[in-house]
DNA sequence: TTTAACAATTGGTCAGACCACATAAATCTC
DNA sequence: GAGATTTATGTGGTCTGACCAATTGTTAAA
């Protein structure tokens, strides 16, 4: 036995046997996984290190740690794949430019996406999202827009959109659409009538160089 | 003092001090970090917080840390997080159609702002494509479209076209796309004239729903 | 000069302590 | 007895200090 990685750390061992253990035992979204004490001495090893193969699988997003409950399995589509990437991988501050352009395309792709649903499924969505504005819980343009985003299906390109508007909302003022009910139904018309143009207009993108 | 984060874990707060202090001192590939002991003492956090930061970047490649020598920066490429997320992450379709759909946007969309080049510029690039093509540089569809998208001008775009690329060549099979000069100069001849019908066929998208 | 021994630095790991938070059990109050 | 309150226990969060192991640079010996 113990052929395991006898190079590898310890750490790294703990993230193995874990996820064999989630296997073996058909673990899923929800199940709450051994202490970090009841781990430390069932492996036989240090807490720490049980604590750092816990803290990295955390930072993905895999797990969930809740102080005073324990830890738990997260649904995988909850990774931060996007944000940790973007914190080390957006590192030119000089690339605003690409940053706006990938995010307004992402949002007109999502626009346009959203043509195949059919006109009630797109009220109900507008319904909800106006109820929301004057209920105060949208407070921006771009909170629409996320919503707009989100409801288009793809939550990678969700993620995607929410790590940039992240980025240039700390570097760019907004205030370049106004914000009121009937701008939001204008967009609602926009969609059901699949009007590429209006939607142009409406979301206007960067210019290309 | 010390409002810093109040809710947030200290590991996590160190991840976002290191980030800012990779953009500051304009860091980059192969660099040194400060020491265990020495960050922990200049964020006034004990070391067993800073290792946990440290052996999160590290799970996920974007440090790499050396017994005796110290922790360096690594190329964001050699990043982990797709196997990391494959290994806890097995089936899901949909995660894996959210990927693919983002990826041949991107495709699609560097192609399509290609269009504003000029003829020279674009027969420039595909003899450079070419002759690489024939060099045996590039060695498969997906090496020509790296280019296509980096060629595009968007270098955000590009960075997360080659994570998607990376993800979906783990677990998709290619082959879907003869590989020989005659397909390289069709993209040539659809891009130079402007036919998106064309181009569309040549990176067929995945079918929404 | 070359080589060998040594010291300093750095990561790897562990043990124990203490605090903060959450929940269940025991207790008190009415 | 029902409800509110206190207590006990378990769990994560963090720090400190210790020791080992690998690497590198310095020093001393050949």
């Amino acid at each position: 036995m113990e052929r395991s990685k006898p190079h590898s750390k310890i750490y790294i061992s703990i993230v193995h046997q874990l996820n064999e253990m989630i296997l073996r035992d058909g673990l899923s979204t929800g199940d709450r996984l051994p202490s970090e004490r009841e781990l430390s001495e069932r492996l036989g090893v240090g807490r720490s290190s049980v604590r750092e193969a816990f803290r990295a699988l955390e930072l993905l997003g895999l797990i969930e740690t809740r102080h005073g409950e324990g830890t738990f399995l997260r649904d995988f589509r909850d990774h931060r794949l996007v944000e940790l990437l973007g914190m080390f991988v957006i590192q030119d501050r000089q690339a605003e430019h690409d940053i706006m352009e990938l995010k307004s395309w992402i949002e007109s792709e999502s626009i346009h996406r959203m043509f195949i649903h059919s006109e009630e499924k797109l009220n109900l969505l507008f319904e909800d999202i106006i109820s929301r504005f004057n209920n105060g819980d949208l407070t921006s343009i771009s909170d629409v827009m996320a919503e707009l985003v989100q409801a288009s299906g793809n939550r990678l390109s969700y993620k995607v959109w929410l790590v940039l508007h992240e980025f240039d909302s700390n570097t760019q003022q907004p205030a370049n659409m106004p914000f009121d009910e009937m701008t939001i139904r204008s967009i609602q018309q926009a969609i059901i009538s699949k009007n590429h143009q209006l939607i142009h207009t409406l979301c206007k993108k960067p210019q290309y160089e």
